[in-house]
RNA sequence: GGUCUGUUCGUCUAUCGGUUAGGACGCAAGAUUUUCAUUCUUGAAAGAGGGGUUCGACUCCCCUACGGACUACCA
């Protein structure tokens, strides 16, 4: 059997978008799964909607997400180049070669003459109109340098089929289909010529892209055909979907994997979610790293339904995987998110309490903000109608804590829990009614990434003694 | 509008004619826990609707409804 090879093939426009990214991946999967090749093309064919430095954008993205090209752009291979504005030449040769043979012609229709060819649903499908030049016609206004594209030629009858590895046999009347446009005014072809030419000339076997492209592959055919060249394998894949509605777009900032890596997303997790969206190994595992995906990843999996993205169940998967790193790991990865924390407080103890507790890096902020943020909270807090806690005790207890802590010797975790959890039997309340009022009187948060204990830990002798008076203070001012 | 295409818990999905329709996220309740969090257990939660085919249909066929894509000198 042939070489399996596949490619990604983006327009270098902004951020990578997830649902390209998955694109992307499922070509990898399969070309790797396959002992195949995976390669990598610029498609920069619409001068307009360039963005600069996306190209690099794409190489950094694949770099980051663990997805090596065997060929590309900025790797080379033997049928480079592999951007398409440098293969201009290349598809004016086979424009060319179509024109001769019939299946391409020259049009000189004016964007007026055009415009009259829309219908009253707004829709437009050129007439053929240029089809029937004389050659001399042609030639005249060749020489004029009359603006001119070069279109398609397609039947208008018959039925075209083809069959796509995803969604099965796809067919369609050839009258449904347009003369699209191959090579544009500017010379530069447009995609539905380009991914023809350069998919062949590149050899690749799958052609992997999403079902977008579903509708236009009869035309690709029909150029593979004319030129007499071996139609590839296709997979078109479902979009991954924002909402019931709408489709994951760049307009939405948050759909992009740089985004997702800002917001403390790790790539593995990202990768292994995004697998799972339209993919499935048909059992019940869930999590897997990419070189157990190349492994289990086959086209029977692969949904024909769009999926919605879920940023919950991502979160859920990014934190089993946060869960699993190294703390060496961990404690590089949350430096970043540690800004603004005071001198003296212990990372190495954030780090422990930190890395089972959150799912997101970008949960530490928040988590950490009682070492920063504290007087002011809302003191009724201290009052927890489940624990039955009341202001009365706390009144009754903080007096004690505060002693007991000024006086302690050894200010660890520990000594603080054994000399709290004695006040347990002074006072005739349970460890956990103890406990709750003095790490709220030392946080003022209902939910903080520690116990009370630890929360004095962080904070330090000084500091916490003055927490639990102020607390103390305040309850005695609502009494 | 036309063409193509899709439709199982809120979400991602399993099931490839015979299951109490399974799992995961999320949600709810309970239990455990050295206090926060974890963990554990349990629960609620689905085959769009209607016709066929069949002994039997979520699964095959048709129709309807509702999504989505395409219908550019964008990819």
């Amino acid at each position: 059997m042939e070489k399996i090879r596949t490619r990604f093939a983006p327009s270098p426009t902004g951020l990578m978008h997830i649902g390209n990214l998955r694109t992307a991946l499922y070509a990898y999967l399969f070309a790797k799964g396959n002992d195949g090749e995976f390669i990598l093309r610029i498609e920069d064919t619409d001068r307009e909607r360039i963005v600069e430095n996306a190209s690099k954008t794409v190489y950094d993205t694949l770099d980051i997400a663990g997805l090596q090209y065997d060929e590309g752009p900025n790797v080379g291979g033997p049928f480079g180049p592999y951007i398409q504005s440098q293969r201009r030449e290349i598809y004016a040769k086979y424009a060319r070669i179509l024109i001769e043979s019939g299946d391409a012609y020259y049009c000189f229709c004016t964007k007026e003459r055009l415009e009259t060819l829309t219908d009253k649903s707004g829709n437009r499908r050129y007439d053929k109109h240029c089809l029937n030049l004389t050659k001399r016609e042609i030639e005249e206004n060749l020489a004029a340098n009359i603006p001119h594209v070069i279109r398609q030629n397609v039947p208008t009858d018959g039925v075209s089929t083809f069959n796509d590895l995803v969604f099965g046999d796809i067919t369609v009347e050839n009258r449904e289909l347009h003369d699209n446009i191959l090579i544009k005014s500017d010379g530069y072809p447009t995609y539905n010529f380009a991914n023809v030419i350069d998919d062949h000339l590149m050899r690749i076997s799958h052609v992997i892209r999403g079902m977008e492209y579903l509708n236009s592959t009869h035309n690709y055919n029909l150029l593979y055909r004319a030129l007499n060249w071996e139609i590839p394998y296709y997979l078109h894949l479902p979009h991954i979907l924002k909402d019931k509605h709408h489709k994951l777009s760049k307009r939405y900032g948050d759909a992009n994997f740089e985004d997702f890596l800002k917001k403390g997303f790790l790539p593995e997790a990202i990768i292994n979610y995004i697998a799972l969206l339209g993919w499935s190994p048909k059992n019940d595992r869930e999590k897997f790293t990419l070189t157990e995906l190349i492994d289990v990843f086959d086209i029977d999996g692969i949904a024909k339904s769009a999926a919605i993205f879920d940023e919950a169940k991502l979160r859920w998967l990014n934190g089993q995987y946060i869960q699993e790193m190294s703390t060496e790991k961990f404690g590089k990865l949350a430096e970043v998110y540690y800004g603004g924390l005071p001198d003296g407080i212990d990372r190495d103890l954030l780090n422990r309490l930190l890395q089972p507790r959150i799912s997101v890096f970008s949960d530490i902020p928040e988590k950490i903000s009682f070492v920063t943020t504290f007087y002011g909270y809302d003191v009724s807090l201290l009052q927890n109608t489940k624990l039955r806690t009341t202001y009365e005790m706390v009144r009754a207890i903080l007096p004690e804590v505060i002693k007991l802590s000024t006086d302690i010797g050894e200010w660890s975790n520990e000594a603080l829990f054994e000399a709290y959890n004695s006040l347990t039997k002074v006072f005739d309340v349970n460890r956990k009614q103890l406990l709750w009022i003095v790490r709220i009187a030392l946080t003022g948060q209902i939910s903080t990434p520690c116990g009370a204990t630890e929360a004095c830990v962080i904070l330090g002798r000084t500091e916490s003694v003055g927490r639990l008076k102020y607390s103390l203070q305040r309850c005695l001012d609502n009494s």
